[in-house]
DNA sequence: CGCTAGATTTAGTCTCGCCTAAATCAGAGG
DNA sequence: CCTCTGATTTAGGCGAGACTAAATCTAGCG
């Protein structure tokens, strides 16, 4: 495979990432998780498409390509590697690991990361609860979870994901033992106030649904994974 | 400290290992070392002037200006503790890790460096017996070394440095056991074959006094230091 | 059916680093 | 002191990837 630049690579990437959390890749979208103005989201699309990386046409919907999506799937596999990497191995803390691997994942060689991926031991999910894509492309099948801010009431869950890049949020949620794994008591949502009340550890804490809609978790009926 | 492009940082480091090895930085040595035409260095050495990063007139020898050492001593120090993480930890053989430090060396954080000079014990040296300049810019004081290529024959010497980033002469010098820490004896050079004929291990080789040159080795009488 | 708001695209520029070709300079030898 | 050679600089350009401003499309609503 063809090598392509670190820009390319960042446009394939958020198409990929919009689509897995099934929100509809548009090119604003694409130019506010790039910070990048729409005209330019525009321009690249259209080297894109020559490139045979994605399906373009004029306000048509944006596909990626089996070459495209190939791109997408590797730089993802890179960063959810270098995060656990980071984490488990350098001992960065959970909130640090994602702005190193933005831009790692775009200068280790398939080298690195293969003796990263094998002192870990094939690692299935990050730190963050994102699975990471298996060599061959494959992704892990994980059991059905939901948005924490949709999740049933006074029911106990289990923090499968947090999709939050902030390090703020993710500071703020490793503190109070918010993270993947962790055995939740979901106590009460309130649709008008917009918050989700949770225990954890024996300790209240009131998230508003913004937060809550970035977490998902799984019914309690389940074992650790991590 | 600003943050300059790579481009810039590799023509400061590039400037910075020459005058290490005691080399004139000529533009002509630039160009070759950073694979580039002559014309591209004026004309970076013009920006880098504006930039106060070097010292630079139009035929004038070029030199760093403080700022600009700071940065190449920075970055150099980011190579060469990858360098030692990558062989050390990673478990990557000695022959690659100069390729994969060349590009990592300008992306990882000043934390992640932190973490990973912390990991390795705060090294002095790197798989090549390179000096590792210290955070506040300082560098290990090396004894008196010479190149194998000068040194006096018939005697017995410890490979300090190897000088050379070709992959196969890094091959070919490892599986001989070459390398920096090794005790040989120099059994013979001369001068006009080319030559210098070493034994190590017991077994005898034969090397051009070019790969000669670029091996450093101090007098016996010392302890090794890795 | 026509209007309008918001999304998208087009057009025209800018900067960074690189290039080639041509001009110029420095230093050695006659 | 002149000339030749090799190093260096100047001049002119190019491609990537961003920007702003202006034009255009789409979709929802009255």
């Amino acid at each position: 495979m063809v090598k392509f630049s670190q820009s390319i690579e960042d446009y394939l990437k958020q198409v990929y990432l919009l689509q897995e959390r099934g929100v509809e890749p548009t090119g604003k979208a694409l130019a506010e998780r790039l910070d990048v103005s729409p005209a330019s989201v525009t321009g690249m699309l259209k080297r894109l498409a020559e490139l045979k990386l994605v399906e373009y046409e004029p306000y048509q919907p944006i596909r990626l390509t089996l070459a495209g999506r190939a791109i997408a799937l590797e730089v993802v596999r890179h960063h959810r590697l270098l995060e656990a990497y980071l984490a488990d191995v350098l001992g960065m803390e959970w909130h640090e690991v994602h702005a190193e691997a933005e831009i790692l994942e775009h200068h280790i060689s398939e080298r690195m990361e293969a003796l990263i991926a094998e002192r870990l031991g094939h690692p299935e999910f990050d730190p963050h609860g994102h699975p990471i894509p298996s060599l061959d492309g494959t992704l892990p099948k994980s059991r059905a979870k939901a948005a924490l801010a949709d999740a049933e009431p006074d029911t106990r869950v289990e923090i499968a994901a947090v999709h939050d890049d902030r390090e703020a949020a993710l500071v703020y949620l490793g503190e109070r033992g918010i993270v993947p794994g962790a055995r939740v008591h979901l106590v009460e949502r309130s649709e008008v106030a917009g918050t989700v009340t949770i225990e954890v550890d024996g300790a209240r804490h009131v998230l508003g649904s913004e937060l809550a809609a970035a977490i998902d978790v799984l019914p309690q009926k389940t074992r650790a994974r991590r």
